[in-house]
DNA sequence: TAGTGGTCTAGACCACCAT
DNA sequence: TGGTGGTCTAGACCACTAA
């Protein structure tokens, strides 16, 4: 524990337990010691500690129950559904993603955009169609709608990274968002896109993401290839 | 506040700023006023309050900014994705859902299923086989899979209501779940079952649950008509 | 500068669980 | 019965934000 840092204390102890279960430090279904006894050890106070195991319990590491003590979980969980960007999976999957941006030009919002975004229909929004790759091999169309005033961005930034690490280095600090994911078959036009047959079966999915004052930031939608592609979560059940 | 009631504090002060937000009496982008105040105000102390306010931030309904206040949040949040029952989604979109049980037996785990459930190849495991209707049109085709010792089942009660009631009911907790989402096309076979033709889009999900020791208690594959079903969800970013 | 949330402490009592 | 987590209090100091 080191008191002159500014990370806060039950961050450093959220942190070293949290390495020390990854590590098998802390083996799976073993109790982790009472809160008194850890805090005294530490020269903690206890609402401090429970600050720490309260973070680890809702990332779903560990376990609480009265009268028994606080258990390290034995399933490999990794982390709950989070908003993250296609571009950084893949490249934390080591796939190495390619952009090819397709369009990204100022147009006026359609009825659907508009009523995603929360403007008036006909209002100006860019809109930005790309063709994501994975080892050259075309993976996903993305079809995206941001307001106009949101940012300038430049085409050669955005082949090199994806939408959401812009956004946040722009300074937007995404709050939520709502997904809607499904299933239907190909057009001619989109199969010749990504490289399937026409009617084969593509995952869809539609996205708003809004920032913190709840105003949205982005809509989009996206078509998968379904031979090659799955959306992996990893769900928590909230007490 | 009701202090005599076994329901705590925090909890109750957070059900309160909860339906004021719901009812519009708290509007959005409006700032709640300052946890100390509002402390003294209640006759609670302030880790109290706090604890019920961030309860509510971590619903996504409130954001709070140093040095400005805590403010509602604007946009229609409705809930993180949960680990939900198709039944009560279904019974809770007014659909009244009916399930076909085709096939409810013992038998031996394959490799694919035996991994999934954690037991050796071989293992004796209860599988259950349901087509699940809306309107009396099939919508999907769900197979499952559990520990044998896990729950004596009845027919009746698997027509009649959810899987996840049914094991909630005997006492199993579940803590998390892995699930991935993809399309394929219907086989002839399924799409019989499903009334579409064969080669049309499903939606396809496949799900291991755990339950709060870590032990897999269901593994399921299951197949929607991807014209009639789509997985809608609301995501939170952690800060 | 004044006000906000973020962090931390040192106690206290209670409900639940195993033995 | 003894030990555990669940809840609650009454303070304290700090970092950040706005005016």
């Amino acid at each position: 524990m080191d008191r002159s840092s500014p990370v806060p204390l039950y961050f450093q102890l959220a942190q070293q337990l949290e390495t020390a279960i990854e590590r098998g430090k802390l083996a799976p279904g073993s109790l982790l010691g009472n809160e008194i006894e850890l805090a005294g050890r530490l020269g903690l106070s206890r609402p401090t500690v429970r600050q720490a195991i309260q973070s680890l319990v809702d990332k779903g590491l560990l376990v609480r129950r009265r009268g028994i003590g606080t258990q390290v979980v034995h399933s490999q969980v990794k982390r709950p559904l989070e908003l993250s960007s296609l571009y950084d999976d893949l490249e934390a999957a080591g796939q190495r993603p390619g952009t090819q941006v397709l369009r990204y030009a100022a147009e006026e919002a359609t009825a659907q955009v508009a009523a995603a975004l929360a403007v008036p229909e006909g209002t100006e929004v860019r809109a930005v169609e790309r063709l994501r790759f994975t080892h050259g091999e075309p993976m996903a169309y993305l079809c995206n709608y941001l307001p106009a005033e949101l940012l300038p961005l430049g085409r050669e930034e955005l082949e090199a990274t994806g939408l959401y690490r812009l956004m946040r280095g722009a300074g937007v600090t995404l709050h939520s968002a709502r997904q809607t994911v499904g299933a239907r078959a190909a057009t001619a036009e989109e199969g010749e896109l990504l490289g399937e047959p026409e009617g084969a079966p593509l995952l869809t999915m539609q996205r708003t993401a809004f920032d913190d004052t709840g105003r949205p930031v982005e809509y989009g939608t996206h078509l998968y290839r379904a031979s090659r592609y799955a959306f992996d979560f990893q769900l928590l059940v909230r007490p």
